[in-house]
DNA sequence: TATGAATGAGTCTTCATTCAT
DNA sequence: GATGAATGAAGACTCATTCAT
């Protein structure tokens, strides 16, 4: 009896919806969501498995490792981000501009929480013992570099290589402070939600140098 | 062979060194290094003890679940934390005191990644598979009401209840970013760290320039 | 040597033997046997596996626990006397049918040491510390009172209901020591075993002398 | 400086209190009293230390052996019945002898529930992994005796040996069934406990022969 | 004598992964 | 391509026991 037979015999019923390419966009999302909802140690092969409705050994056909798929899942994160950072960066300029991109960049962590915890909050695999080479990370150099665009574009071009990226590294820490924080401590007493976010993008420039009313200095 | 020749062979010994408080305190300092190193999920007890050179029943000797150890170690984290805060607290004031307090946070963070990272940055248990209520975050409202008062200290009485605790969360948020981020990620292309951190501490506070109030600016 | 050419080696290989619910029952008997023989506790996962010839985990593919396992074994063997006695209570009446249920029952326990034992005096989890509310005795209650309605049967209606009790518990504890006291310490001097059986039976009911109300009989 | 120097400096407490001999005792009601409550496999010699209030390695020199300990609680327990039977032996003849003698042994079952599960209902070690040649049991034999004894005291002369060993066993049978049942499983819907227990006495021997009321026989 | 400290062997259970079909 | 079944390795934790003091 050959394999063809015996499958029709024991009617072993596959799951015909969405084989190949969905499949596995169907497995990254149900993981994205498990990550982050009870973090990556927590899941196991067999959960995710499950939520999909499908084998644990066929995940295996997507994915060589758990820790391949959770690569893909940390890739495609940030490219989410990316993607959001993107799309807002051509839609207002000046001072504006960075008010803009740090409320898409905080609206992103708040209303995708699974995505930027994946992306930012995770403690990813570290083979050799050591601190990881984080792989998402350095994928997210690109959103880095997008947010240092916008940088440049609201600072005009008097500031110097070194006073950008410091100062886009300074504005990337203090929203990601934030996210992270709200995201993984939401019990702690917050002052309004709305009020902070909105104080904090506030805060991320200096205040325009000249008083811009009334007296003028300099 | 009998066991009492395979002892003498082997030399499995008792090991008579360290007992008490030391050894607990010995455990804590390992178990604090492999967490930050590996992440809590990562390490298991049977690594924590042969770190130590006992047995992994040994251990629950000094603690009586896994859990225990990690939230002890946490505490002490916290603990840190919170002295080094209240040490500089009284030794300032006005915009120097934000500026040590900030010096003081990120230093604590840089130079004792391994408590930072298990105060902050670590996945706690989460009881029922929502997110955690982790007693680390909880225990370490010390710490900012400790932030607090600095602030409070700095802004003079000018501000309302909520004014400060907006100021003060959006300070703690900005630091706690860059400390995370720079620990989490070190092979990013970092400017500077020492600038990094001097700007961002300089950040937390609007310049002095003109007080705004009163007299309207745009 | 990599693992493949070890496992080659060591020829572990799958066991494709007897999969599904074959694959159940073989564990049900293997534990009904070691559980009997050496008692619920003695019994470790571990050792029902290896008499079955799988791995450890495999038992898990059938069973979420060991509790759940024990559970199981229990609800067999009650059912199985259950059924038994099911299966004479049509076959006699009067005072015959007390005979057969009893001898029923003790050909049930002696016959099925391994079932009796482990529905009867095997000591089961005991939540809070105290005596253990038992799935198998309550599960057994279904048994007693089938043995309740042969005491109706044989008794006729002249009894009140907690007269019909009384000697139905009466009974079912005569019945129950001597299958126990047989099970549990088969090397005492006991007198020949049929004989001692068939006396204790007769013991369960008054002889049928004279009724000595009312009508006089034989 | 020399053990008993050190031991004065650390000041680490002895128990002074009942050692010896007194000691021995004292872990063996504590031990009597755990098992009973828990269980032989449940208690642990920590446990047992625990409950005497000294340290576990003490348990050591008093019992070579977990089982050894366990083994002079059951003869501990046997000798507790033996000695309850032997008291009430002499208390009364004919019929009411066997009356009394099932009454003292219900008694000491009901009332002293730990030693008579120790003694009868306990599973205890089976070494080879068989069953076992149970230390207790075969200690009672003593107790099995006294109660033959009473049955040839009740019965008179007409009876044969074995008729004598057969009425014996059936009745001692029925009266463990008894007791282990209501000792084992409490929350059983029993009758009133009173009046079963009173039924079952009373059938232990069959009625006297001659109808006992109006018309007297012998 | 008694103990604090320690331990090897064992408990149940879960995991990522692989095999044969 | 998919799966049911299985597994080695490891997880946290407990136990009876022993050693040095």
């Amino acid at each position: 009896m050959d394999m063809d037979t015996a499958r029709l015999i024991t009617g072993t019923g596959r799951k015909p919806k969405g084989m190949g390419p969905e499949r596995r966009e169907e497995i990254l999302a149900h993981a994205l969501r498990l990550f982050s909802e009870h973090g990556v140690h927590t899941v196991s092969t067999r959960q995710i498995a499950g939520a999909v409705g499908i084998s644990q050994p066929s995940l295996y056909a997507y994915f060589p490792t758990k820790q391949a798929l959770v690569e893909e899942v940390c890739k495609r994160a940030f490219g989410a981000l990316t993607e959001r950072m993107r799309a807002v960066i051509g839609q207002a300029s000046g001072r504006d501009l960075m008010a803009t991109m740090g409320r898409a960049y905080v609206d992103f962590g708040l209303s995708q929480p699974d995505a930027y915890r994946v992306a930012f909050m995770i403690e990813v695999a570290r083979p050799d013992g050591g601190l990881a080479q984080d792989p998402a990370l350095m994928a997210g150099i690109e959103a880095y570099l997008l947010h240092r665009e916008a940088v440049v574009k609201v600072m005009g071009g008097g500031l110097s290589e070194e006073a950008i990226d410091l100062l886009a590294q300074s504005q990337w820490a203090s929203l990601h402070g934030l996210v992270s924080l709200l995201i993984a401590r939401p019990t702690f007493p917050w002052v309004d939600r709305e009020r902070l976010i909105e104080a904090h993008i506030d805060s991320l420039l200096p205040p325009p140098t000249a008083k811009p009313s009334r007296v003028s200095g300099t």
